[in-house]
DNA sequence: TTAGTAACGCAAATGAGTTGCACTTATATA
DNA sequence: TATATAAGTGCAACTCATTTGCGTTACTAA
């Protein structure tokens, strides 16, 4: 799926209205390789755009199924859009997060398989995170 | 080795004074079969008792390989005590944690064995974090 | 075209965690 | 046992991410 019908086929499914802020916000996270933060999503607007309305974005773009919360280094709100079998208010991910020590950015490693344990000692598992700490490709050869 | 020994070893080791508050608090996680955030640790406390103590206590204890950082629902700072295996500055701990979505607590998994990959798709993991949701003995079993 | 409502911008609030500073107290040693 | 010193404490003020209330704007569907 392409990312206009994307966006208009999860936008209308949650009543979500096409605005211009969200539409940008929502292709700047599908041109960013990495994850995004509340702080760094509002440089890339002026400064007229509210705070305010970057959060209820994200938190509206989360539940639609459009982006996930990844984990971050200082304990920010950290997000990275979604594959596409993320349905709303389901988020199926099976992937690893990848936090580098050297340029602080988070990956999502997809092809890391997750332990399928759905129990353990008597705790039954939902879901499982697994959160790699280490030098990431790129800065391992700078 | 006992929480008295412990107490004064690491305490002595590391120039931590023996104050009334900090061997409070250690006793407290003795006794905690969880962890403790700093707001649960404060209702364990007279009114008098500063936030700020607590969070420089909880810092020094971590330092000096006492607690350990777990995860959090809500992103708050946690902690749990921890094995005696763990060296001050350099916290071994090679157990899963496990947040229970009904009572909210954080449980250490001791035995939950980790994947011991050194490295995938040329990114160098030096540490690895699991961490899973789900329903905890207890919660299942009311 | 228009009514209804999602989303917006602004301002103020919340709440975890931090910091500066003067005072207190545990500890080491004279 | 007295005393110096440095760790720890309490208080107040601060930072900073995130949230909330509210009146206004602008999509969308009819």
């Amino acid at each position: 799926m392409d990312i206009q019908n994307l966006i208009d086929n999860t936008f209308k499914k949650y009543g979500l209205k096409k605005t211009i802020f969200r539409k940008e916000l929502f292709k700047l996270f599908y041109d960013s390789l990495n994850s995004l933060s509340a702080k760094e999503i509002s440089k890339q607007f002026s400064s007229s755009t509210d705070k305010a309305s970057i959060y209820r974005a994200l938190d509206s773009f989360e539940k639609s199924g459009l982006i996930h919360q990844v984990p971050d280094k200082n304990n920010l709100l950290r997000y990275s859009l979604c594959k596409s079998e993320c349905k709303p208010n389901n988020h199926a991910h099976d992937h690893a997060h990848f936090l580098c020590s050297v340029c602080e950015e988070t990956f999502c490693l997809d092809d890391f398989k997750l332990p399928s344990a759905k129990s353990h000692n008597g705790f039954l598992i939902n879901h499982l995170k697994i959160i790699m700490e280490g030098t990431c490709v790129r800065c391992k050869s700078i």
